[in-house]
DNA sequence: GTCTATAACCCGATAGAC
DNA sequence: GTCTATCGGGTTATAGAC
């Protein structure tokens, strides 16, 4: 958790967040860390074991927060149309709050999770499947989604058009993540196309 | 283009355009593709220049076969609903033709666009967001598309749902890629929602 | 068309001085 | 907490033999 001086610790994880964020975490050197931090690449392992145990604490810190999210609004009382709607906004609050996490994950998460170390990323993998699709499965049990979609696809699509956003979304710049997540939620639900010409 | 018999080059390519997708441009190293060849690293520099030579190859040849493509769309004379449908299916036989190539560019082309010789893929990007809102405003304009869609937004969404379906779509296993094409339209102009219950 | 051998460089990580 | 100095290994690419 970062405190309102962060440590010097905190520092520089987050300097290399961004660096693994912006150039992928095989081709940022710790020498590029170092740089942007202003010391010396052995000066960091006063600091860190070793490369990857920078990104080990940058992604369980992060991941730790947003399933505590998702847990709540599974335990929620509201129907599923609306439980979706708060994940997707969760989701896009996340990329506001944490764009470098979340890019960090999108792009080097599969090539991480390789190392038995990284095992717990197929872990959160399988539990994030399992909040959409209940959240589906709910929605179409309940009648506010259309009973004829296909669970899985339906959930790749939703976990992908959600995350990939943070390949574009610049917070501060443009569209807030609140308002982006609007017009994601309206398209998702209600689709592009002009209902009077629905087929 | 390939012909009925590969030739040595064309062989080559296709080992490393796996090797490049499957663990990335820059994780792959030359000695990778000698192995995946059966020949030693050196070899290769018979054939190619270098290891950007032979990326740049791969990805400028899908490039210019998919342009193709949808530059005949955009000539047609169907309504706009008709011409995205055929821009989205286009799309996703090109993950299903060229899976490798896709996720390369998917993965590679923010970093690869960044040396000049690599300026083409920036050139692709343009000319493809064109593609989509030339035929987002057509819809709108003629009225198959809501009139209240963010254009730039609806633009970013289509285009990120189609290409990142490569992350896990795999030819040849489980829905086809024209089925998967069939699903992801009707839920980008329809929605996900039960459309009694539309609010 | 492939192999042998190697140049020139970059990488993560360590040991000990300050 | 940072620097100096360096080790061992991996990387792209080259030159010339076969």
């Amino acid at each position: 958790m970062s405190t309102a001086v962060p440590s010097r610790r905190e520092e520089l994880l987050a300097i290399a967040a961004r660096l693994f964020a912006e150039k992928g975490f095989r081709n940022t050197t710790v020498r590029d860390i170092a740089d942007a931090a202003g010391i010396l690449s052995g000066s960091l392992y006063h600091h860190f074991d070793s490369k990857e145990s920078m990104v080990d604490e940058i992604l369980s810190t992060f991941q730790n927060e947003l399933f505590g999210q998702y847990d709540e609004i599974l335990a929620s009382s509201e129907d599923a149309r609306a439980k979706l709607e708060r994940a997707v906004r969760v989701s896009f609050e996340a990329i506001d709050k944490h764009p470098h996490e979340v890019a960090i994950f999108q792009n080097d998460a599969d090539h991480l999770g390789s190392f038995s170390r990284f095992g717990y990323l197929a872990d959160r993998n399988t539990q994030s499947r399992q909040v959409w699709v209940t959240l589906i499965e709910e929605g179409m049990r309940t009648g506010v989604l259309r009973p004829d979609l296909d669970v899985t696809l339906t959930y790749r699509f939703i976990r992908d058009t959600v995350w990939v956003a943070v390949r574009w979304y610049r917070p501060g710049r443009g569209l807030t993540h609140s308002d982006v997540a609007d017009q994601y939620v309206r398209i998702l639900l209600d689709g592009i196309a002009q209902p009077s010409r629905r087929r």
